[in-house]
DNA sequence: ACCGGGATGTTCT
DNA sequence: GAACATCCCGGTG
């Protein structure tokens, strides 16, 4: 785990691609008590297929680029937290922060690839026609995996936390695409900068 | 298939 | 008061 903090401190732009095929887990721990077992088939995961740059101080797009604020604080922590905010009133969107604590900057986290917990995804989703509407967006897959800001701060990669970033051995992908990030203001200086990217050929990305 | 609009409330100016 | 790192539904072709 000290190799994917020491990872997730360097910029965005650099760590986004490199978080593609890892896995985000919520769920799944023992309850307390000596020698607490993970249970599979409580856990809720997906491998992360597509995610989006967001660099902090000198990107108009990102959340902390005018300095922190209750909302933002989180990414001027150490790296490796989850960032999640509420949006449109009524969705929740989840970053993994990076840079060193002090220095902000995020990786939102767009689409996922279904893993574990599929009926619990389905169940949070209801408009979902097909599996792969679950995770195909950053909103559904913060309703799929049931997170919202009462996880805004955990620490990714403390094996004791409910949410939970894991090298599964996916292995990086066979290619990567890049493109401009979705969603955000044409008026904005870096909103054409290719800072997304995502999985090729996989179906589950957004849009 | 594509496109347009409405929902809904927090956050910051 | 405006903007918002979105999603879903109902229109039309």
């Amino acid at each position: 785990m000290k190799a994917l903090r020491r990872l997730l401190s360097d910029d965005p732009v650099v760590v986004a691609p490199l978080l593609l095929n890892k896995v985000l887990v919520v769920g799944g721990l023992g309850g307390a008590g000596a020698g607490a077992a993970v249970r599979p088939g409580a856990s809720v995961s997906g491998r992360i297929v597509e995610v989006e740059a967001y660099r902090g101080a000198d990107d108009p797009a990102s959340h902390a680029f005018r300095g922190p604020t209750p909302r933002n604080s989180v990414m001027f922590g150490p790296p490796g937290h989850l960032y999640v905010y509420f949006t449109y009133g009524m969705h929740h969107c989840c970053n993994i922060v990076c840079r060193p604590e002090g220095t902000a900057g995020a990786v939102l986290i767009r689409a996922l690839a279904p893993l574990t917990g599929l009926d619990d995804m389905r169940s949070r989703r209801v408009s979902a026609r097909r599996d792969q509407d679950l995770c195909s967006g950053p909103g559904k897959l913060c309703q799929a995996l049931g997170l919202d800001r009462s996880f805004d701060g955990v620490d990714l990669l403390d094996t004791s936390s409910p949410v939970r970033l894991l090298d599964d051995g996916f292995g990086p992908p066979a290619e990567v695409a890049i493109g401009p990030r979705i969603g955000l203001s044409a008026k904005l200086a870096t909103a054409a900068e290719p800072w997304r990217c995502w999985v090729v050929g996989e179906s589950n990305v957004s849009r």
